[in-house]
DNA sequence: TCAGGTTTTAAACGAGTGTTTCAATCCATC
DNA sequence: GATGGATTGAAACACTCGTTTAAAACCTGA
């Protein structure tokens, strides 16, 4: 099916050029003409570029919101079979891992965890709710899952802990092996697995810290 | 001077305006009209909206800069004399305290802050360098002293560290007393004094867990 | 008061933006 | 092979953008 060529080819090319330039700086006659598409196809399969960001949010957000959901479900169903809490490295793990691993699977997931990482200090409003739309809900339940493990934390500072958690990880993502802190230090890319072990230990310590 | 006056109304709301929207979504114009100013005004004192934007930077990063430098360098002294390694809990607080400080200082500070914050994840290669050239040096300098109180951190790790920290630093930075993050929990604006708390906890766990 | 530099003003320029229009083309169905 | 809807194509529309221009107004020092 052509139409389908055109409309993939479209949202390759703008997850890539969102991520790498933003949202408001990627023009549409540079996108149309790097997917080698005719100006006007964004608006006919997209109806506009706002509906293009939500479609390339939707595609690749629906399967990871659903295995982290998924995950997180499976720690607390353990936990509440064996009459226990919930443990906080399971939980992070069953958000952090899978987000990780899907951004190492492939260059374009890496490309488009680029675009999420951004948005927790994106100015733009159009993005910001465009994100925030589709990734809410299983944040909420991350964070009522953290808070039935950390019963002895008050919500307001489970909160806060949670928001650390999230600004850091959103650095991980929007850095893709290549910092953009301290360049200068050296060319050798941290390589994903290191900076995964690295990242739980830091934000495991964290959210236990003693009040 | 009616030229200063100028200047700094320009000054003062592009800060605030470059905070809210972002400096590629603010335009000359809407600034300059709220300024109340003639739109020929910026190119005038600035030469160019980049040039604004550097002017806006320097002005307040010139003596934050400045204190956060003397501060760790305070530390660093009195480790020297004591001839012990530095704390990491004071090297932070050198780091963090007067950043904080300085946005609640007053308000153009604090939309100030929200710019800065913003720019770890900047797509804009323009801002991200204005901000990179300013601030690069004390950031060498904070990871130099902080490698001094965790010798026994490999440089890798303790980088990789200094960027969660930084990362989450930029979050409270940008969030202003409103987190953009988990906005329906409620109206209560987290206030400075435990938001400046809980981070320095979290970070310092985070910073002194075991390898 | 007058000359001379500084600052402000209104207008225009040229380039770039998302979107729309309306033929031309493709392609499955009868 | 003709028909009809789906898709593509080239061009234009209606803006907005940062920047430049040149005349007007202002202000200072002689």
């Amino acid at each position: 099916m052509s139409s389908k060529d055109t409309k993939s080819r479209i949202l390759d090319q703008a997850e890539r050029l969102f991520a790498e330039h933003g949202f408001r700086n990627t023009s549409l006659r540079t996108l149309t003409e790097r997917a080698k598409v005719n100006l006007a196809a964004v608006n006919y399969h997209f109806n506009s570029k706002e509906g293009l960001l939500q479609a390339v949010l939707a595609r690749r957000l629906q399967p990871l919101n659903q295995r982290r959901q998924q995950r997180i479900d499976q720690v607390l169903a353990e936990a509440h079979l064996k009459q226990e809490k919930p443990s906080v490295r399971d939980l992070v793990s069953a958000f952090v891992i899978p987000t990780l691993e899907f951004g190492a699977s492939s260059r374009g997931a890496g490309h488009f965890l680029r675009l999420i990482g951004r948005t927790w200090n994106e100015p733009d409003e159009k993005v910001r709710s465009a994100v925030f739309e589709q990734i809410g809900p299983l944040i909420s339940n991350f964070a009522a899952a953290l808070g039935m493990a950390l019963p002895q934390l008050p919500e307001n500072i489970l909160r806060l802990r949670l928001m650390f958690l999230l600004s850091s990880l959103g650095y991980i993502m929007s850095s893709g092996n290549s910092s953009p802190l301290l360049q200068d230090t050296g060319t050798e890319h941290p390589d994903q697995q290191l900076t995964t072990r690295e990242f739980m230990k830091f934000i495991l310590a964290g959210l236990e810290a003693p009040l």
